[in-house]
DNA sequence: GGTCCGATGTGGACACTGTGAACATAGTAC
DNA sequence: GTACTATGTTCACAGTGTCCACATCGGACC
């Protein structure tokens, strides 16, 4: 890895960081994270981090948004295997549904499969000192959350949820897919087996897929 | 407050560390919570707590305990409030209903209305050392999920629900409510106005609830 | 009633943490 | 060759959880 010499001078050293971060999260969880470990990781001085970031915090949420883009990565990843399996002469809804279906699936799986990187990906958000309220993070919508929505979007246009429907659809989604998620990494469910988990995300997802739609109570 | 007199010996110090630590989660949130803070609050030593918790963590989970039970107190008093509107003529159903509704719309207000003892209840899953696999906490169920399957039980006997649908239903729930009070309290809509979130909060529980019958798409 | 003893709280110390200020070095531009 | 700037280092400080030795109280025992 090391194609450019020892120096006095790292050269390198903001992405070094960034990747001793992930390092660090991915096998040692984010409570393991500090600045003088990452430094250390990286051998280099604990201040030396000082001149790339204006704070540990800083140097968390940066390498946070790499994080978030590997779950979002893994999301469109798990869309694209499931979009697969639908035969295209089926309806045009079945295809948005399956695409959903990945959205959700994607997300759980890589949070059970990735659990530092899944814990890291959440520091983006958090006690953002100033704040005025904003729908979503900085007036920029995540990626992760960009694909649910133009999910739900294809929903609307294959005609799979009406526009009435589609309303506010992200918070219960996001809610259910989310929610499991943190119940499976650092809830009640945290030690099941893998297997366990997977199967009852997918069931997660199915019903509130399911409870999309407006029906009457039977 | 202080029925006895000032001594040497606290005489009450247990209680009131716990007590300490509901009052900083409350209002500075759990991120505030340090031993030397706690112990500050109460006017001793910081190793006094020692002598009656093993560790800073022990004594944050005795104070966890306590804010699951106000939690779970609030879900009864929203699962009272919202039997209290449905007409006794009403088939059981509506009622079953009604009383799962509470569990979902308490969960979501507690965590608004109280967001700082809301993320303490949560601290007492987490790196619990030693950990074979256990579906709930320590082979004892806390006291909020037990609300929540109970009155699944309820909807099943109530016939709102099927013994296939109840099957695994207290997960999408759970991860739906749970999911949402995270999103809002630490997530994407954390600066929202206490009005927005609780429409919201709402909604993802109406949407969950429908999504418990296992119907075929449209 | 005096004496011991266990329960409880204190003080000091240690290894950590994030962060600021002052200093040192390397590479570049003139 | 000499300045300058970018980048790391070193030292220092306040804060953290936790261990160890000591102080002090209340109650039990003879």
């Amino acid at each position: 890895m090391a194609t450019t010499e020892e120096t006095y001078h790292h050269g390198d050293l903001r992405p070094a960081l960034i990747d001793a971060v992930l390092e660090i999260a991915r096998d040692g969880g984010v409570e393991h994270l500090s600045l003088r470990a990452v430094t250390r990781l990286v051998g280099v001085a604990p201040n030396a981090a000082y001149r790339h970031f204006d704070d540990f915090r800083a140097l968390t949420v940066a390498a946070a948004l790499v994080a978030q883009d590997r779950l979002a990565a893994a999301m469109r990843e798990q869309t694209s295997a499931l979009l697969a399996q639908v035969d295209s002469a089926q309806p045009a809804a079945d295809a948005a549904i399956a695409r959903l279906r990945g959205v959700g699936l994607g997300y759980i799986h890589f949070a059970i499969a990735e659990p530092g990187w899944f814990a890291l990906a959440l520091l983006t958000f958090d006690p953002n000192s100033s704040g005025e309220p904003s729908v979503t993070v900085d007036a920029q919508v995540p990626p992760p959350f960009q694909l649910l929505l133009d999910a739900l979007d294809g929903m609307v246009e294959a005609g799979a949820l009406s526009p009435t429907e589609r309303e506010h659809a992200e918070w219960p989604c996001w809610s259910a897919v989310h929610g499991f998620a943190d119940i499976a990494t650092r809830g009640p469910l945290q030690r099941q087996p893998a297997e366990v988990l997977s199967a009852l995300g997918a069931h997660v997802v199915d019903r509130i897929i399911a409870g999309l739609h407006q029906h009457q109570h039977r």
